[in-house]
DNA sequence: CTGAAAGCGCTTACAG
DNA sequence: CTGAAAGCGCTTACAG
C-alpha cells in the first residue's frame, strides 16, 4: 500500500542508498539526481517507514506520557506542556491514560518499553513499583511529576506546596482572619503533608498560635471532607476561615457551607487547593493556591530530553513555585476582592 | 542496554529462530530448551523489540487518536471508551492532543503515518482538510468522531443529536413550559443545526407553534451566549425556559440569568447541551442532554478494529443516543424534581 | 557523487 | 524438533 524507498530508487532509477541520502541530506547528491527522486517521492506520496529508522539508528523520537486518570483537570495543562516542549525538539508525545489502576500502569510500561519509547513522563500511581525500577534498568529515562521518587534516582518535577500553603496562610492572616482551620486530606500523603506544614508555618509568620482544634479530617473524598467541615462549620466560635487540603475535601466543604445556609465570605472565609472548581460559573469562586501544571509539564519534559543527549548527567528534583488565586472566597478589603 | 534475541539465543545456545519460536509459541518447541530459553529470557529480562516485529509483521498494534482540544471535558470519557475497546483486542492506544491547532494536527497525521500505527481515531478540527484524505489513500483505517466525513468513504460514530433536542423539549413542554426559547451557538455548524431541527421537532410535537422571536444568537462563546440571553431574557413577557445550544452559550446564559437576580428554575427553567457543568458544587445543577461519550470511544474503536480486520467491510455512521440529565433547572412536578 | 553491501532485531518458511 | 537463511525498510560506511 505505502510506498518503500526500494519503490522510490526503482522508479527514479537510482539506488536505495541515493534516495536516502536525498532525503536525509546528510550526505550530498547532485542536483539532476536529486530532483528525479524528489518529483518520484512527491508522485508516490513516500513516507519513510520510521519503523525501519528507528531500528537502526535506535531512537524512536516518541516520548510516553503515563497519566494516572486523564478525566483530573490538574492534567489537561500537565499534557500540552509536555507536548508543546516536545514538539520544539522534534519529539512525538504519546499519552496513555491508566485510569488509576496499578494493572494498566504495568501494561502500559510494558507497551512502551517493547516500542522502545525515548523516555517517558511519569504521572502516575504506583510509582514505586517495580516494573518502574525495571524501566529504569532498561536504560530508558523517566521523569516523574508531582511527587519525588526514593532510591530510582530519576529526575523529578514537583510543586511547592509547603510555600503556596505558606502564602495562602499569609493572605488569610492579611485578611484579618485569626482562626483558619485545616481542613485535611489523606494525611498518609506526602504532599498532604507538605501544605500542612506550611499552613503551620504561616501561622507562626502571621504569629497566630496553632489551635489542635482547628484541624479536621484524615482523608480524601467529598464525603469525608462534608463531614469533617461540619464539626468545623459547628464548632463555636465558628473559624473564621477553613483551607482545604485537596480538591475532593474542598467540595465536601462547599457543601456544608450551603447546607448550613452559611454565606461565603460573609459568613466564612475559604480557600483551597488545586484550583478545584475550574467551573467558572460557579459564584463564589474559590480562592485557590494551584500547582503550575502547564509550566510542570514542560520542565519535566526538557529535563527528559536532557537526559536523553546526556544519561550521566545529574540527577535533579526541580521545585516550582505555586500560584495562588484570589478569589471572592476570601475577599477583604486588606487584599483587595481581587477577581483575576 | 536491553538485550537482543541474539543475546538470548547465544546465552542459552540455540538458535534466534527457536527462542522466537519459544516465544511465540507459534512451533513446538521440546521441553528441555523450551526451558533453557525462558530462564535466560527472565535472567536478561528480555523484551522482544517491537520495531523489529512490525516491520516484519507489518502491524505495530498501536492505534492514534487525535484530540482536538484535551482539555475539554467531552473527551475524557470518549478516550477512556477508546482504550478500554483497545486493551480488549491487544492494542495500545496513544492519544495525541492539537490543541485546535491545524498545524499541529496536521503534523500529529503525519507523525502517525510514518509510525506506521494500524488506526486512527479522529476527534479532531480540520478533518476535511487534504491531509485525512492523503491517510486514508495511504490506507490507514480511520473513524471520525462526533460529526460525518463527506466523500473520504470513512466510518463515523455520531450522537442523536437531533432526538436528544427533542427529547429535552418534551421535557420541558411536559413540565408546562409553553414559551420555550433556543440559545444559538454557531449556527454554521451541523451539530447545531440538528439540534435546532429537534428542537422544532420538540415543539411541534407538543403543539406550540414554533415563535422566531424566541430565537437569540448566532456565535458560540460565553460572552456572545450572555448577550443574546440577555435579549431573552429581557422579552416582556419573559419566556418560560431556555435551551442552550452548546456549553459556552449555557454559561453566558447563566451569567445573565443571575445578573438579573433571577431564580432557576423559580424564575426561568434552563436546559444545555453536552452537560457544560460537570462542576458537581453547581447550583442548581443543570439539566442536559450530554453526549454518550464513553460509548462514541468504544464504538468508535471497535468499529476501527474490525475495519482493520476487514478493509472492504461496509463503510457505515453509527448514530448513538444521547443521554437527558433531569436536574434543578428544570425542577417541576410533571417530571419530578430528578436529582440524578 | 553513486552504488553494492552489511546490519538494525525480529519472524518465517525450508531443510535436515 | 532445530538451525541456517532470507527478508521486513531503512542507514551508513566503503569502494569506485
Amino acid at each position: 500500500m505505502m510506498a518503500t524507498i526500494r519503490e522510490v530508487a526503482a522508479r527514479a532509477r537510482v539506488s536505495v542508498g541515493t534516495v536516502s541520502n536525498v532525503l536525509s541530506g546528510a550526505v550530498p547528491v547532485s542536483k539532476r539526481l536529486r530532483e528525479r527522486v524528489l518529483a518520484v517521492v512527491q508522485e508516490l506520496d513516500y513516507q519513510p517507514n520510521q519503523l525501519a529508522q528507528s531500528l537502526k539508528s535506535r531512537q524512536t523520537k516518541m516520548i510516553g506520557m503515563v497519566i494516572r486518570d486523564i478525566t483530573h483537570p490538574l492534567f489537561a495543562p500537565m499534557m500540552r506542556g509536555a507536548q508543546d516542549a516536545a514538539w520544539l525538539q522534534n519529539y512525538l508525545l504519546v499519552m496513555l491514560d491508566s485510569d488509576r489502576q496499578l494493572e494498566r500502569e504495568q501494561q502500559i510500561l510494558a507497551a512502551l518499553r517493547t516500542r522502545r519509547v525515548d523516555g517517558i513522563l511519569l504521572a502516575a500511581t504506583g510509582i514505586e513499583q517495580a516494573h518502574v525500577r525495571a524501566i529504569c534498568e532498561a536504560g530508558i529515562p523517566v521523569v516523574c511529576l508531582e511527587r519525588e521518587l526514593p532510591g530510582l534516582g530519576i529526575d523529578c518535577v514537583i510543586a511547592d506546596h509547603f510555600e503556596g500553603a505558606r502564602k495562602c496562610v499569609a493572605h488569610l492572616a492579611a485578611c484579618g482572619n485569626r482562626s483558619i482551620a485545616f481542613l485535611h486530606g489523606d494525611t498518609s500523603d506526602w504532599i498532604e503533608r507538605e501544605r500542612f506544614g506550611g499552613y503551620r508555618q504561616g501561622l507562626e509568620d502571621a504569629g497566630v498560635e496553632f489551635d489542635q482544634s482547628l484541624q479536621a479530617g484524615d482523608h480524601s473524598g467529598s464525603d469525608e471532607g462534608y463531614r469533617a467541615a461540619a464539626a468545623l462549620l459547628d464548632r463555636r466560635p465558628r473559624p473564621a476561615a477553613i483551607l482545604a487540603a485537596d480538591a475532593t475535601v474542598a467540595a465536601g466543604l462547599l457543601r456544608a457551607v450551603r447546607d448550613r445556609g452559611l454565606r461565603c465570605p460573609h459568613d466564612i472565609t475559604i480557600a483551597a487547593f488545586d484550583d478545584p472548581f475550574s467551573c467558572d460559573v460557579l459564584r463564589p469562586r474559590i480562592t485557590a493556591v494551584s500547582q503550575p501544571s502547564y509550566h510542570m509539564g514542560s520542565k519535566a519534559m526538557e529535563i527528559l530530553l536532557k537526559r536523553i543527549q546526556d544519561p550521566d548527567r545529574r540527577r535533579s528534583t526541580v521545585t516550582l513555585e505555586t500560584e495562588l488565586h484570589v478569589r471572592e472566597s476570601s475577599a477583604c478589603s486588606a487584599a483587595g476582592s481581587g477577581a483575576a
